[in-house]
DNA sequence: TCTAGGGTCTGTAGTTGATACAGGCTCAAG
DNA sequence: CTTGAGCCTGTATCAACTACAGACCCTAGA
């Protein structure tokens, strides 16, 4: 077994090791999506590998769009294994339905938008089709 | 011709005219996405049919994922008509190019996530696909 | 005439998910 | 010993609203 555990990292470093803000694990911290970690004499911030993992594993539920009260549900399951997988299935399907939905709508937006804009002569003229459209929906 | 313009209508009936929020269209005054209306001699906002139909303008825009910064624009452009349809189309179509990136994005998501679920059993154990996926990814 | 209820007025605070900054410590290198 | 980087704290800012408190005002009914 390697032993390449790191033993005591500061935010900076943290920050460095999963490309988050610097200013954003405080936040984190702040509205307790990570824990309060242990302090040098000096009171510097003290992380590890755990610290390190949990991040990303937040980072990489708010990159699939995952709000942070749903990370916070995800981040429950993980720290009670107790819990069960159809638990995670529920919120990830939830979350699912939300994504396509979002899709849809947008692919509605494009619709309207491309139509609207190849009417457009593109000239000098203060006539815009664009306008009309939003002025006359 | 019919004469049907409603010659003063108040907050509370502006709102109820465009589906808009009571406290938005207050918020949309002040900064000023919509004029600082005339006042009753009680002070109470006095709105005509050209409020109705800008706040209409305005409405549809954001529907369409505008900004407000973005909604200004269009809305310098109506109100000075002797700008031109060239400038509309590059808002519009800056925007568009913004929408199908959105799109694309979420697509990738919905793709992660719906085969991540698929791997879920579903059941009472605390083995989890989802939760997995996001720890060792 | 009094009263009850709605509507409206103002300013201000809260929401989500961060990001930025000021002013002060601490730490390591040269 | 100094210099610069990094860290600490609290607070302000952003978009785009939404909500609330406390004070007016207006109309209808008894």
């Amino acid at each position: 077994m390697s032993n390449t555990s790191v033993r005591s990292i500061r935010r900076g470093d943290l920050a460095r090791a999963t490309g988050c803000n610097l200013e954003t694990i405080r936040y984190y911290e702040k509205i307790g999506i990570m824990p309060d970690p242990p302090r040098s004499t000096k009171g510097y911030r003290s992380y590890d590998d755990a610290h390190v993992k949990r991040l990303k594993f937040v980072m990489r539920s708010r990159d699939l769009g995952f709000s942070l009260e749903e990370v916070r549900g995800l981040l429950g399951l993980v720290d009670d294994r107790s819990r069960t997988c159809a638990e995670v299935q529920i919120i990830a399907e939830d979350h699912l339905t939300d994504v396509q939905a979002k899709i849809a709508d947008l692919q509605r937006i494009e619709r309207v938008l491309s139509d609207t804009v190849a009417r457009c002569t593109g000239d000098a003229a203060p006539e815009c089709a664009v306008i009309d459209a939003l002025l006359d929906a």
